[in-house]
DNA sequence: CTTGTCTCTACAGTCGCTTTAGACTGTAGG
DNA sequence: CCTACAGTCTAAAGCGACTGTAGAGACAAG
């Protein structure tokens, strides 16, 4: 399965994943540590880029790191069943749902927001007024924001 | 408009905003330097609430800390008109709306993977199966992720 | 041979905080 | 008064997931 071997700037191009993000991921274990040259210039055959492309898509879709290592883990003991794959996917769906319930909420308090300003002095802004408003709505609960975003 | 001061403890649970937040907030220069007690504590007055829940507004609605800080000093200078805020707001919007898009296709492709995902082994895991799909639709432009959660 | 593009390593910087360590202060109960 | 214990202080390191920089070597095309 391993065609001639590539460097790292075009299985970057084939994969759409930046160079140093590839070294970054060889550092942290994502991606092993792939064959040199006499040089010592990283040489990657065809899998690697399904795995490049694997790990991409698994973040596009908002995997956390540990996460697409579990997967990978998971995918070389094909004995295992789909349970643990389908949980992952389970979890990161309530995820998604839950990020888009926040910014749609964020969205129409927004564009409330940007509908009452009409121009107008600083002291009037009604989008300063909105955020100057604290009403304590929903969780005061200290929590990390990084749902929000 | 200052009552009686307030101990940063208070006017984190005032606000909403973990103490080691609003020490981090002074620090980048959000906050202003607080007067000390005798003994080196910080004392805030209720105005030091209001300006805590407008900065965590700002943040829950995903302003960059240096939007907020442009903010501020807008609203220090009120002669100023509302067309600065209102962009801000405007681009905030897009930028929300932008996130939703993606949140979106992204929930749609989870949903995807989960109802195709009926149990048994992983080598035949649909998940996996969708994961290593490396159709390259939409974005092969290396650009920051950042949008994409 | 020269030019220009890759590639290498190692480390610092990004953002928005959180955590840690160790010391000090303020307060309530006995 | 003493003792507990919660609150506060500073400075610095850590987090996640990369990105950017510097300086040097490697390789392909003209």
């Amino acid at each position: 399965m391993r065609g001639k071997p590539m460097t790292i700037g075009r299985i970057s191009k084939a994969a759409g994943v930046k160079v140093t993000t590839i070294r970054y991921y060889e550092s942290i274990g994502l991606m092993g540590t792939p064959d040199r040259s006499e040089s010592g210039q990283r040489l990657y055959g065809s899998d690697a880029v399904e795995r490049l492309s694997f790990i991409r898509h698994a973040r596009d879709l908002g995997f956390a790191v540990d996460s697409i290592r579990d997967l990978i883990a998971l995918q070389t003991t094909p004995e295992a069943d789909c349970a643990a794959i389908d949980a992952a996917a389970r979890r990161q769906l309530a995820n998604v749902r839950e990020r888009i319930a926040r910014l749609r909420a964020l969205q129409s308090e927004l564009e409330r927001m940007v509908r009452s300003c009409e121009g107008g002095v600083i002291a009037t802004c009604a989008v300063l007024a909105s955020l100057a408003d604290h009403d304590q709505c929903a969780s005061d609960d200290h929590g990390p924001r990084d749902l929000a975003l």
